[in-house]
RNA sequence: CGCGGGGUAGAGCAGUCAGGCAGCUCGCCAGGCCCAUAACCUGGAGGUCGUCGGUUCAAAUCCGACCCCCGCAACCA
């Protein structure tokens, strides 16, 4: 089977990572985990997008030469990646000289193809936008968005023949349903679609942009840098320098992406590639926003989310739990602190940690610690709803089922009554529901473990077992009850998740 | 008539495609339990399903009109 390529868009390196770009790394961290966990080999990629005129002003404006400036960025990006504990396989910066090497090997293809041409163009130019202005964009002579003055620019560009791919995508939309999910989203590119697509500027005048990958052939212009961007999905498995890597993970699985940036993704990506006479990803996977405290996030508002300070005040999993708990990937969701730790106490600490707690403990009274002998019990079900929510990209309900488990659990001991039992001569029956109880456990650390690795690695630990133990099982193997070997000793560690004592209103 | 999403209990949401007892989580109130992280379990209160009209034995769900909120409108993750 071909790996699983799966890759996040590249974030803009203009600033320092939002929170919601720590969203987007989890949501694809949390489907690659699942998959190697599934027994696929997969590649995950991520990195950054560091050309165009707003970085380079940015850069001149820290008084620093763009690439040291974006490099910086790349680093507080990795940092991230590295603190949210996110196993990408790769990451690109779209600066480095390999990608600058596909870019320009695709521009050729392309070129050659028929789908470049060069065109005067005379128009107003807005720099904060980094795109021409028709006079109806205006709003009293200035840029709606920027409150500038726009610059009256004529230059010759390259022009991409997007026009010449409507059909096309049509016929792409049509064959393949769930190119781009959600549905909604996928609506969206067909209405635009609809209302019909026009040839592209891919290019920009040097006297206006220095700062990027000139095109080959002309040193008097660099090339756009959506046009340049889009292309690192295939730079980074050596497009044009390594037939072999291509062949091996391309077309992508799938791009995980934002939104707002799903024209580019699900209309021009799939045109440059046709262009190129490159197969098109399999699906363009979009995710919603977060929103902070049912706002929008805005540096005007001044509510922007920090993913380090979060970070450092809550730790990684409790972090990649709550977002992929409580914002599903196919809608917006809230981020609030209340929000944030009543979830944390009544699902991570009480729920969870505290049934992982009883049931270690009662081993350990009644049972001397030593894991009893098998009883039967039906996780199947829940197992096929858990496989089904993740495959979905319903992260929550995936976690849902797991947690239907925990509640299950919590339940039996109630009505089994296992202190009772276990002050018996006979222990047949308390090793009966504390067998049930730790294996239960078993199940529930493999369905949360792309969400919460390092936390099941301690269930693992605490039930009797062992990640080294677990990881010689695939998935399927794994999910059949009676996995956990009787005799084992269990181990009585830490608290998973020590409440967090709410601060009063 | 630019496009899309949404309005269901105090909060957050599922249910709407395929009409059939209005459900889940949190919060609140009462009780139980004593293994456990003041945790766990059970029960309860709380809703004219945005509004008006239509179809139907039956409407949150289908049809029509309207009101309100949010987002997008070629580079905000």
């Amino acid at each position: 089977m071909k790996p699983f390529y799966i890759t996040t868009a590249i974030v803009y390196a203009n600033a320092d990572p939002h929170i919601g770009f720590a969203l987007e790394l989890i949501y694809a961290d949390v489907l690659a985990r699942y998959y190697r966990m599934s027994g696929r080999d997969v590649r995950y990629l991520t990195g950054t997008d560091e050309h165009g005129s707003k970085i380079s002003r940015k850069a001149e404006e820290a008084g620093k030469e763009p690439k040291v400036f974006v490099d910086e960025i790349a680093a507080r990006v990795r940092q991230l990646a590295d603190e949210l504990n996110i196993g990408n396989d790769d990451f690109i910066q779209t600066s480095e000289e390999r990608h600058h090497k596909s870019v320009e090997a695709f521009w050729k293809r392309v070129d050659k193809a028929g789908y470049i041409y060069k065109k005067a163009y005379k128009g107003l130019y807005c720099v904060g936008c980094e795109s021409f202005k028709t006079e109806k964009d205006l709003v009293d002579d200035v840029c709606p968005d920027h409150k500038t003055p726009c610059e009256e620019v004529e230059e010759e560009n390259y022009f991409f023949k997007l026009s010449a791919f409507q059909e096309k995508l049509e016929k792409l939309y049509e064959e393949r349903p769930d190119f781009v999910v959600p549905e909604a989203k996928f609506n969206e590119m067909k209405q635009l679609l609809k209302s019909g697509l026009e040839d592209i500027s891919i290019s920009r005048s040097t006297k206006v942009l220095k700062w990027g990958i000139p095109v080959p052939g002309d040193d008097g212009q660099v090339i756009y840098v959506w046009f340049d961007a889009l292309v690192n999905y295939i730079s980074a498995i050596g497009y044009g320098e390594d037939d072999e890597m291509m062949r091996k993970y391309w077309p992508a699985d799938i791009h995980i992406i934002g939104k707002e940036i799903n024209r580019f993704h699900s209309v021009l990506w799939p045109a440059m590639l046709m262009a190129a006479g490159v197969k098109v990803p399999q699906q363009i996977g979009v995710h919603g926003w977060i929103t902070a405290n049912g706002e929008k996030m805005s540096k005007t508002r001044g509510n922007v989310l920090d993913p380090f300070e979060l970070l450092s005040q809550y730790g990684t999993e409790p972090l990649r739990y709550f977002m992929m708990r409580e914002i599903p990937f196919h809608s917006d969701g809230d981020f609030s602190i209340k929000r944030f730790e009543e979830r944390f106490n009544n699902d991570l600490a009480n729920e969870l940690g505290n049934l992982l707690n009883r049931a270690v403990a009662m081993t350990d009274r009644y049972l001397g610690g030593v894991v009893p002998a098998v009883v039967d019990y039906n996780v199947k079900s829940h197992w096929t709803d858990y496989r089904k929510s993740m495959e979905d990209l319903r992260f929550h309900d995936g976690l849902a089922a797991a947690w239907q488990i925990v509640r299950d659990m919590n339940k039996f001991i109630d009505d089994k009554k296992p202190w009772e039992l276990g002050k018996l001569d006979d222990k047949t029956e308390v090793s009966e529901v504390l067998y049930t109880l730790l294996e239960a456990l078993r199940h529930v650390a493999w369905m949360i473990m792309p969400v919460t690795p390092e936390t099941s690695y301690k269930i693992f630990e605490a039930i009797g077992t062992s990640v080294v133990e677990q990881a010689q099982m695939p998935m399927k193997e794994a999910a059949i009850w009676g996995g956990l070997q009787p005799g084992a000793k269990v181990a009585l560690g830490e608290q998973l998740f020590p409440r967090i004592e709410t601060k009063k209103e």
